[in-house]
Parts: C-alpha cells; sequence; structure tokens
RNA sequence: GCACUCGUAGCUCAGCUGGAUAGAGUACUCGGCUACGAACCGAGCGGUCGGUGGUUCGAAUCCACCCGAGUGCACCA
C-alpha cells in the first residue's frame, strides 16, 4: 500500500529505471525501497544498504537500511522495518520479504520474474558516455619486455574491454620510454655494429643481449661512453644522424612488443603508441607555464616544484624535479606534457593509468602539479590505479632460476608448452593442429586469469603449477564450463546463437543460475567504476560453479525431460554460455567448442 | 627519519558504502561415472581475521597506538 506521495515517486522513479537500464536487480530493489522508506518517513539520507543474501536463508537479496535508519529515529528497528514493508511494492518481484535478526529485511525474488528478466532483450547502457584515456602497458623500449609488464598491460586492457562494453570512448595510449638516456648508449652501440657492416635488424635480434653488450661496453670503454653521453643530447636536440640511428632502434624494439601484444591477445596497436618522444617539443613550454605561474622554482641549479599538498608531517613540501640543472628533462615533465594533451588534445574525461605501486608517489606529484597549473580541470577525473610486484613460488619477485629478468616472449612460450603437455596427458579427441591452437588459448589464458584474479593492488604469489592445474578457480575450469555447455547443444543438433525459448524455472539450481546470470551487468558497473576486475573473474567463476550444479541436478538432453523442460533449461545454458563468453572476452580470454 | 601498501584456514586468496554462524580454492579424508565431457560434482576437516585499546545495537572492515613484511622518498624512467 502507498500513501499518495510515495506512489507518485514511485512511478518516477520506477519510470527512470525502465527507461534507460538493462535489469540491474539491485538498482530496482533500491529503489523500491527508497520510496518504501520515504513513505515511511524516514529522512533521505537514509540508505537501504542492499546486498546480496549472505546465505541462502537469509534471501537472494537484502535490505540492511533498517537498523541504521531506526537508531536515528529513536524507533526499535524490527518495528521500523515492518513500516518500510507496510509501504514496499514489490509485486511481481518479490515472493518472499521477512524481518529476521535485529532488522534485516530478507528479500525471495520470484521465479517468474526472474524467468522474464532472462527473456528481456539486453538494452545498450545509456548512462553518460564518457571519453576515457587509458594509459597502460607502457614499456621501456631500451629492452625487451619482461614479466613486469605483465600486469599493466594485461589489466588496463581489460578495463579498456569493459569501458568499451559499457559505450565509453576509450583511447588507449601506450605510453611508451623512447627517450631516456639510455638511448645514447644503445644508438652508440648500434652506430658501430651497422659500421661493420650488420644489418640493424639482425644486431637487434635479441635486445636484451643488446642492452648488456653495451652496457658493459659503455662502463669499460671511457671514450664509448662520452660519446653515448654526446649522443643523448644530439639526439634530443634533433641531430639527423642520431635521429637516424634512433629510429632504427625504435622500429625494431616497438615491432617487437607489438608481436607481443598479439601473442597475449591484448587490442594494442601501432596506433595506440604514444611514446615519450612524441611530447619532447613540448617539455619547454610545459617548464616555462610552470615558472610562469610560480609554481617550478630555481633549487640547487634545477627546477623543481614543491608540492605543500604532500609534505609530510614536518611540513616540508614534497618535491618534484622537472628539468635538471643541466637543462634536461625528467619523465615528470613528458608525464605533464601528456597530462595536457589528454585534457585538451583527446579531450578526456576520464584518465586512467595502469602504473606499477611503486610510482605512486609521483603520480600524486604529477597529478598535484597539473591540477594547480590548471593543465587538467576539477571535471577532469584523475585515476592512478596501482597494482602490485608478482612474484615467485618463493615470495620473492619472480625471476629465472639463475636470477634474471624472465623475457615475456619466453614466458608465453612456456605457457603454450606447458598448457599443450597437459593437454596430451587427458584424453583430448583433438588433432594435431586443433591442439596447437587450443593450447594456445589456454596457456595464455590461464596466465592472464592468474593475474587478474587477484585483487590487483596486492602482490601476487605466481606458481605455474596451480594456474595449469585446470582446478578451482582458473580460466581452464570456465574454459571447461563452456565446452561442456556447447558440447549439449551439439547433441542436441540445437545452434545456441540462435536457439531461444521460454524459461521456467522449477529447480532450486535453475533459480540460482538464473540469479546469478542476472547480475553480469552489476558486476561490470563496479568493475568500471573501482578498476578491480578480479571481482569479474569471482563472478565468472561463481557462475561456473553454479552451472555445474545445476548440470549434475538439472537433466537437458537426457531421455524422459519433457519437452517444455528441456527447452527452458536449453535456454539458460545458452545464456550461460553466452555470459561466460562474454566476460572471459573482457578479461582478452578465448573460449573454445572443445578441448 | 618520513610516506604509501599489506598482515584472514597448512598453502594461494575473497570478504562490496560497518551487518546475521568470516567464505572459496588447494592440500588432506570420505562418497558419486552401463558418461547431456569425472579437466566434474557432493560431504567432512581446517580460523583468537598480527596485537592492544577505542567508536556502537553490531568491527576482518572505521580511529589511535604497537609488532611484523614490502615499497618509495631531488637531477634514471
Amino acid at each position: 500500500m502507498l500513501s499518495v506521495t510515495g506512489n507518485l515517486q514511485s512511478e518516477l522513479i520506477i519510470g527512470q529505471i525502465e527507461e534507460n537500464t538493462i535489469m540491474r536487480i539491485k538498482e530496482l530493489l533500491n529503489q523500491r525501497f527508497l520510496v518504501a522508506m520515504q513513505a515511511a518517513g524516514i529522512p533521505s539520507e537514509c540508505s537501504p544498504t542492499l546486498a546480496l543474501g549472505g546465505k541462502a536463508q537469509f534471501g537472494d537479496y537484502q535490505a540492511n537500511g533498517a537498523m541504521a535508519a531506526a537508531k536515528r529515529l529513536a524507533m526499535p528497528p524490527r518495528e521500523l522495518a515492518q513500516k518500510i514493508l507496510d509501504n514496499l511494492d514489490l509485486d511481481g518481484i518479490a515472493e518472499t520479504l521477512e524481518i529476521a535478526g535485529p532488522g534485516f529485511i530478507n528479500i525471495g525474488l520470484s521465479n517468474a520474474f526472474l524467468a522474464d528478466s532472462l527473456g528481456e532483450p539486453k538494452a545498450g547502457p545509456a548512462r553518460d558516455q564518457q571519453t576515457v584515456v587509458v594509459d597502460y602497458s607502457s614499456p621501456n623500449l631500451a629492452k625487451e619486455m619482461h614479466v613486469g609488464h605483465l600486469r599493466t598491460t594485461i589489466i588496463g586492457d581489460t578495463l579498456a574491454r569493459v569501458l568499451e562494453y559499457q559505450g565509453h570512448e576509450v583511447i588507449r595510449q601506450n605510453h611508451m620510454g623512447d627517450w631516456g638516456t639510455q638511448f645514447g648508449m644503445l644508438i652508440a652501440e648500434l652506430e658501430e655494429h651497422l659500421g661493420e657492416g650488420e644489418q640493424a635488424a639482425l644486431a637487434l635480434n635479441d635486445l636484451e643481449v643488446f642492452y648488456q653488450q653495451s652496457k658493459k661496453h659503455f662502463d669499460a670503454d671511457p671514450e664509448f661512453a662520452d660519446r653515448a653521453r654526446a649522443y643523448v643530447v644530439k639526439l634530443q636536440s634533433g641531430d639527423q644522424h642520431c635521429r637516424g640511428l634512433w629510429q632504427k632502434f625504435i622500429t625494431v624494439s616497438v615491432a617487437h612488443s607489438l608481436e607481443i601484444y598479439q601473442e597475449l591477445n591484448v587490442g594494442l596497436t601501432e596506433e595506440h603508441v604514444k611514446a615519450e618522444s612524441a611530447y619532447n617539443d613540448d617539455l619547454d613550454t610545459v617548464v616555462k607555464d610552470l615558472v610562469d605561474l610560480g609554481l617550478a622554482v630555481e633549487s640547487e641549479g634545477a627546477k623543481v616544484v614543491f608540492l605543500a599538498e604532500l609534505a609530510d608531517k614536518n611540513g616540508n613540501p614534497s618535491p618534484m624535479i622537472v628539468q635538471k640543472s643541466g637543462g634536461g628533462f625528467l619523465y615528470a615533465t613528458s608525464d605533464l606534457a601528456a597530462l595536457r594533451h589528454r585534457v585538451n588534445t583527446l579531450k578526456a574525461d576520464r584518465i586512467l593509468y595502469f602504473i606499477d605501486a611503486r610510482q605512486s608517489l609521483h603520480m600524486k606529484q604529477v597529478f598535484a602539479t597539473g591540477r594547480k597549473a590548471q593543465f587538467v580541470p576539477p571535471t577532469v577525473s584523475l585515476e592512478h590505479h596501482p597494482f602490485g610486484t608478482m612474484m615467485g613460488p618463493d615470495g620473492k619477485p619472480f625471476k629465472t632460476r639463475t636470477g634474471g629478468t624472465v623475457k615475456l616472449a619466453d614466458f608465453l612460450v612456456e605457457a603454450i608448452e606447458r598448457a599443450e603437455r597437459l593437454m596430451r596427458e587427458k584424453n583430448t579427441d583433438l588433432n594435431e593442429t586443433e591442439i596447437k591452437a587450443v593450447a594456445r588459448k589456454i596457456g595464455i589464458g590461464a596466465i592472464k586469469y592468474a593475474d587478474l584474479s587477484i585483487t590487483r593492488t596486492n602482490d601476487y604469489v605466481f606458481d605455474w603449477d596451480a594456474m595449469m592445474s585446470f582446478d578451482g578457480n582458473t580460466a581452464p575450469y570456465l574454459q571447461y564450463a563452456y565446452t561442456r555447455i556447447r558440447s549439449i547443444f551439439r547433441k542436441a543438433d540445437i545452434d545456441p546463437e540462435t536457439f531461444s525459448a521460454p524459461i521456467e524455472i522449477v529447480a532450486a539450481e535453475e533459480k540460482t543460475l538464473a540469479l546469478k546470470l542476472l547480475q553480469f551487468d552489476e558486476v561490470i558497473d563496479q568493475i568500471a567504476a573501482d578498476c578491480y576486475p578480479h571481482t569479474l573473474c569471482a563472478y565468472l567463476y561463481e557462475l561456473a560453479s553454479v552451472y555445474m550444479s545445476f548440470y549434475e541436478h538439472c537433466p537437458v538432453v537426457k531421455a524422459g525431460v519433457p519437452e517444455k523442460t528441456q527447452h527452458s533449461r536449453l535456454q539458460l545454458c545458452a545464456l550461460t554460455a553466452a555470459t561466460l563468453a562474454q566476460g572471459l572476452d573482457l578479461l582478452g580470454i578465448d573460449v573454445m567448442e572443445k578441448m
């Protein structure tokens, strides 16, 4: 029963929901509770605080806001909960509503409501579309990509995909390091190789070896070291010869990175490369502007921005050098130039940085300076989303047996080989080419999932065996769940892409699966906001687990299943397969028909 | 010294703006295939949430202090 006010507001709010969102159950319940709470005379600041039902006995969702509101109104909480229920309209949505414990309201959704919701076509999200710049991967081109580049590349790519899925305009920016001091040394080395008649591509066949060579050369030969230092200056001031050598080096190194991206199934291509050197011509201006604004001052010969907002307890401001005493620029300078480019030219509403947690202070400094200099208006969101380090099974940073850095290229090869070996241990009826193709999807998927499924900000322990065990919360388990579903459709000789039938929910396992399927977009919303992809992994794992229970208890194409039931279950299967594939695709992981 | 991050089952990890008896996986012990793919499912075992105080109807979650680990702190990126 609704009061007049409640009814009006109810229509208003409900109208908005149905107009502009896909079915988001939590949002729907939240709105209905808000209306009921207002009708019950509860101040609008009080939230219904909806949560998933912790346990089966607590319902599908629970509203926990009555207790806080009761305290505010100095009323017995259960009494207030009852008053909310009296004003609550969940006709056709909830089947059971009960007050439990000190004042929890447990909501049991109706089977028919869930079934109908699954039948509705998915509307595209109509929320505000933003232009989002996503800065990720950004390897240093002086060396080969190594495992340290994995997290930024994988997590950043997932967020780019998630935001695109939501309809935002995503601009990927690969801020490659191609302009550091080491490049003097590298092009001096390259010059010698070319002088001996070697081809650039050959000399640079192994960037890691090449780097070590030139470093050794630099340390051992003072004359070479002097030339290297001179080349840095000449390069940055536009000397044609140095620029030519540099370009040869960069071309090879960029190509190497692009190969890795392709192998990793990451959506970064040449068009997303916006390397440090691209901002070279703007660095003078950035510093000049900072000086003119009085933000950068001379200190010990360098131009430094002192940030009082990042001062320590003793009041010492945090210094950030934007120009060296010798006149050279640092990465802080090019980061500021990039910031301005992203705001002014790319028109970003939101700029996301997926960069190692060790850069946190640096990012804070860059953001603070960008704000103070008004390079970035307050309407633009600047977000550093840090991540931890990948550790080996010994709990120390992941290295080769000999203690060296692990090249990403080698790492990927090993993952695929391990996947192939495991496949051969199982009984697979795939032929040789199929095994190769599937092993690639499994190996790469396993690596990415191992990384994505851990809370981003924590260090994580990487363990080949755990990741490749194909048991528990791993990519292969999800891929397996997918193949099992597709197998049902093969057996029934039905095309899951075009199949459509009404859903009828009877068994408990069917309800659990239906509810889980409907929660997909709630999860995606959250990830788009907080940039923690592990919640998507957790969701997909739960979905697959719930499906497996359904699979055990609810026969589909076995003998004796009535056609109506069979079709309903096939529809649940088709939706599960589609949701798994969609979710994995957002993680950059492929599925396959058989494995 | 200062700053940031983190201490949850033997191990690897979840725990959403404070909510009910802290959850998964793994390991270990049982049970389930004349197969919609057992690379699976089910059950059991396993916890003083680093410690001590505080805030309140209610704390793994918020605050303070301590212990322990990692990382970063002006001319590399």
